[in-house]
DNA sequence: AATCCGGGGGC
DNA sequence: GCCCCAGGATT
């Protein structure tokens, strides 16, 4: 790695005068190979008496890290454990997934949201079996090709579960990192996350990575709190430029979050010989596929993509679906 | 670069 | 009530 590909040059651009970080020049004198080294040693020093017990630790098994990081997709952990168990006791390993049928993959998945992530988890199982007869490719490329798998799933499952030295950036280690290096630009921007990344490629170690990303991950969630840091228990306090420069509770700059969109909808319940019905969802928007009474769209936004009142001649969702018979009115 | 995709935990 | 959560795909 070049000293500029690393993102952490002296380049002139760093103190350019309309940098994010004006009145903070971002600096790299913390991310010497000294910095670096200490990050690394107490972050995992730390890691081994601290970490929490969790199910997807149990081992290295390619296959649970996948189920794991898909379920985890902004999703918090203690939401994730009790469908894991579930989900893991019910498809063990890859082969029982990939022939398994949909909908029984989506009732193991149902209260979770993101739905998305339940058919593609499936269907990552059907290319691990078709394409690499049932094992984990150890290639970035091949990984990053299944479905629902980004650079931050890809990267869990290469240092976690070969040990390679990938990086990640995630909720966690988006907020440890930005305050270790006293980083102010707002959360989730594109340079932020730039130079975020840069700074996960810089500190993820060749040996033990998968133990260290995971000590950034549980760092941000146990101690590196989102509000109220506990700077005084952190095993990298010492290192830390937020905490140094006092701005541990303005790093990372929040955002304003978009006000909801009110809808309205309306729902009749057609009941005969004690059965009633129901439709399937169309295609595209929320809830794809799942069933629900009929629903029309009255005003305000319209997430499922239904049918507004003038369209409810001959079609009562935009799937054309009917219920199953046993269920038809 | 912005939007969409969900539901729940925690304060 | 509001913020946040082990992101990724699509436009």
């Amino acid at each position: 790695m070049t000293k500029k590909s690393s993102g952490f040059g002296n380049d002139a651009d760093e103190f350019s005068p309309d940098s994010q970080n004006q009145g903070c020049p971002y600096s790299n004198n913390e991310l010497d190979t000294g910095w670096v080294s200490r990050v690394q040693d107490k972050l995992a020093t730390w890691f081994e008496g601290a970490q929490r017990t969790l199910p997807w630790r149990q081992d290295r098994d390619p296959y649970r890290i996948l189920v794991s990081e898909m379920m985890l997709v902004q999703t918090t952990v203690t939401a994730v454990v009790p469908y894991f168990e579930r989900f893991l006791a019910r498809f063990p390993d890859v082969e029982a997934l990939a022939t398994a049928d949909e909908p029984d993959v989506l009732k193991l998945w149902e209260g979770l949201g993101y739905y998305r992530r339940a058919r593609q988890l499936h269907a990552a199982a059907q290319m691990i079996v078709s394409k690499h007869g049932g094992v984990m490719p150890m290639d970035p490329k091949q990984i990053r090709e299944l479905p629902g798998v980004g650079r931050y799933i890809a990267g869990a499952i290469l240092s976690q579960a070969f040990d390679l030295p990938e990086p990640i950036l995630e909720a966690n280690s988006q907020r440890v990192l930005a305050r270790l290096i006293g980083w102010r630009g707002e959360q989730g921007s594109s340079e932020t996350l730039r130079r975020l990344w840069g700074c996960a490629e810089r500190l993820v170690p060749s040996r033990g990575a998968g133990n260290f990303n995971q000590a950034l991950m549980e760092l941000g969630a146990l101690i590196c709190t989102p509000r109220s840091p506990s700077c005084l228990i952190c095993p990298v306090s010492e290192e830390c430029r937020a905490r140094r420069e006092g701005l541990q509770d303005v790093i990372p700059t929040l955002t304003r979050r978009p006000e909801p969109l009110a809808a309205s909808e309306s729902s009749i319940v057609v009941r005969r010989a004690g059965r009633c019905l129901i439709v399937k969802r169309g295609p595209g928007g929320l809830w794809e596929g799942f069933w629900e009474f009929p629903t029309i769209h009255l005003e305000g936004a319209n997430p499922g993509k239904r049918p507004t009142r003038d369209d409810t001649d001959s079609r009562w969702c935009p799937g054309d679906d009917r219920a199953p018979g046993r269920d038809r009115a």
